[in-house]
DNA sequence: CACAGTCTGTCAGGTACCCGACACAAGCGC
DNA sequence: GCGCTTGTGTCGGGTACCTGACAGACTGTG
């Protein structure tokens, strides 16, 4: 498996990637390199100078911050990445340095394209930069999506809709791709992204699968209804 | 005022622009046309079709959405942008709809640059892809900060923290340019910025007041130690 | 197997912030 | 000048959410 071009049809049902031009979207699977992660091993770490763009094929990938330097310190939680993810792509724009920390939240497979790889072939094909900067388009939506919620909704409103985006693998599925029934994150976890307390989600996660929207298990839930889920937010 | 070439000077002072490569520049201005609108005057609304890529030159534009419809619907307002700030430019690369609503919170002035020119100069140039995508990458940057801050820090950080980046333009400023000292925003525009009540915002500013570091005035506020507000954040 | 580590479930007490209410001040049109 | 509108200042009661604590369940490891 380490070869790139082996993870071609998993790329494939990711929205962005599917509907790049031909030749760029190859172009980046040759360019890229296959790289395996241990379970919590560092990607990069913020405030890093840029190592590239990365898409995730297997496991997962924390992305996560931390404000208040010192013993204060509270951990902020952006997300937790699914393959067919890509992400990275900030620093190919601007080659300022990473805004986020990244962990492999379980042993994962990485496809690495080189910044200056990268770099030097979007030089010879630069109408691709715009293709690109589509992806960074799909974030910014998503984080002014989520930052209108955090301001104005309700604890149980936000992780309802958190749960139904993840389902959705963060509007990466093309189509038919279908949604993930079972979340593989913590209770703490969802509580760091929303920014709650793990009780607090524990008590709205109960409340919900008294209604049997979903399932709670251990280290991560099975959503049961995924239109009821909708219609609680 | 109708030549848009008279807000080159203004427009220098803003830092994407002033980055800018000069040709790119020169395009921008020579495709601008100049708008002016009324006080409370729509500019655009969410989800509406794309219309090109604006620059404020004078008065302010306030980029607000609402989630929840109907009589329930509370008021989200993202950012009261100043001079010289250059917005709109999602919708250049993805062609979708508008992410906000955007009103003149005053009258104002405006360069508009028409999607359909912008597209086609950038054809013809799409190496200026990347530089029109830098602009959008700052705005990711400001929203990671923005979200991680909401999700992290008490009601009383947030507001220290936003009046700093209100009173440095929302990072728009080439280095001198300054600090503005007035800002022009009443309390409750600055409780939607950061999702708390009006009550709790005022509460908050006395308290900065009592400690010397801002004065509050009818219709906004005045601050008068920058650093001892960094300091508080 | 025992044991340690991690995650879940639940309670009780505290508090930060919300909401409704109302008085007051400043600007704006007539 | 007068009233009208918009913004500020402040209070008191309510509540959503937090913190700390601890017991129980599951899982991997020696």
């Amino acid at each position: 498996m380490t070869e790139p071009h082996h993870y071609l049809p998993l790329l494939q049902t990711g929205r962005w990637y599917a509907q790049l031009p031909a030749d760029f979207a190859q172009a980046l699977l040759r360019m890229a390199r296959v790289r395996h992660l241990a379970s919590g091993e560092v990607l990069f770490l913020r405030d890093s100078p840029p190592c590239g763009l990365y898409a995730v094929v297997s496991g997962s990938i924390r992305i996560s911050g931390q404000s208040g330097r010192g013993d204060d310190a509270r951990e902020a939680l952006l997300a937790v990445l699914p393959p067919p993810q890509w992400f990275g792509e900030i620093t190919v724009f601007d080659s300022a340095t990473r805004t986020h920390h990244a962990h492999a939240a379980e042993p994962s497979t990485l496809l690495q394209v080189s910044q200056a790889e990268l770099l030097a072939w979007l030089h010879e094909h630069p109408q691709h930069w715009r293709d690109l900067a589509v992806l960074m388009a799909d974030k910014l939506r998503l984080a002014f999506q989520t930052m209108e919620e955090q301001t104005v909704l309700s604890a149980p409103l936000r992780l309802a809709r958190r749960l139904v985006v993840m389902a959705e693998g963060y509007g990466v599925q093309s189509g038919k791709g279908g949604t993930r029934r079972v979340l593989a994150v913590t209770q703490q976890e969802l509580a760091l992204m929303i920014g709650i307390s793990r009780q607090t989600t524990n008590e709205i996660l109960k409340g919900m699968e008294a209604q049997g929207v979903l399932r709670v298990q251990r280290g991560g839930l099975e959503i049961v209804d995924l239109p009821a889920l909708r219609r609680l937010s």
